[in-house]
DNA sequence: TTTT
DNA sequence: TTTT
């Protein structure tokens, strides 16, 4: 079945590398991705997308990217759930990146040239 | 900023279908999207993703999908938190659709025809 | 940077299964994909876009599918030109296939479920 | 049927505006797309990959960008065919823009975070 | 709360 | 836990 998501966005901190017990590195990182439209007062709301990366592209992308980085990412949408301390059940989402781009640090005006 | 969904899976119930205060339709529906690989020890796990119909898009899915359709959807990740009852933040992410397609409903023997 | 297509249609032709010299199998198609809305007049039309696939997609699409499925592709769009035998420059674009879905050969009534 | 393109990608030259005849903005543009892949021989290719815009998309991307911005697209491929003054079939194929993102104009130095 |  |  398809299951494919790109995002533009601004890392919410520096990446947090680690590594699994067999040696494998994986990083999370927090996509903040504006969108696209106002809310009914005007407002432009952010989402805050959890994405996780693995390998070279971990490795890489802690290497070149901070906070405020502006990344691309492709990859696809996993859920999880598992029972908290209190038994509770907790549903978690995020993108498993397949790849990552690096498009700049500056204080980047990205600017959106489009209406409908 | 970029922020692109595409998804093809199946309805795990059938759509639940309302309508707010002023009178605008939504639905939810949880796709169920197999993944194109294995765990390590062969098994093929499936992703659960939540998506958000409005209007048209959401009356329309609730007249001609049930538990089981097919369906495709294009859309974006939105995220949102709030408290629950206990004072704990709960994280939501889910799929805001803008376009549905019905694909069909038959025990459909789709197949994977990738391999890396 | 960033190149992500993704279609769902339908095979015009049987795929055309070839190997190169070296003996990679390489596969082209061209899916109908009827698009989503309709000219000023009424018309649903349809684009004709051509893909190629190579090794194991290639073969496995050209054993499983053929005139008339419905497959998804996901891919990039790729260019390329040459001159032809009368010394005019040809532009041609297609999409490379990343991976294939096999979704069905049924006279399959896809149905189309937004309105915006 | 599912028709859906992202591409980030920079401006080969100024965007080319102009109107129909009852007034309708149009703008061409081509993107020039880093592969993210060599060839054999280690060189990286790039695709040429002409958009069409309209209406207001058309007009912003003429007033903010020019040669050597980087713009985010998304829309669906569309194509079309003529028969040229010598009577010989030309087939068309672009990506007709749905939206339109402003990333930048600098000498950007994107980098690819990826390795499969 | 999970579909075939 | 949120970026500019």
């Amino acid at each position: 079945m398809i299951n494919n998501v790109i995002l533009v966005g601004r890392l919410t901190k520096d990446p947090d590398l680690r590594y699994t017990a067999d040696g494998q590195a994986v990083a999370n990182v927090t996509l903040a991705v504006a969108r696209n439209f106002k809310t009914s007062d005007g407002v432009v709301e952010t989402d805050f997308i959890n994405c996780t990366l693995w390998r070279k592209t971990a490795e890489n992308t802690a290497n070149y990217c901070k906070k405020g980085s502006v990344i691309g990412v492709t990859g696809r949408i996993q859920t999880r759930n598992y029972e908290n301390e209190t038994g509770q059940k907790i549903y978690v989402t995020d993108v498993l990146a397949e790849s990552v781009k690096f498009l700049g640090t500056k204080p980047q005006q990205s600017r959106e040239l489009v209406e409908n």
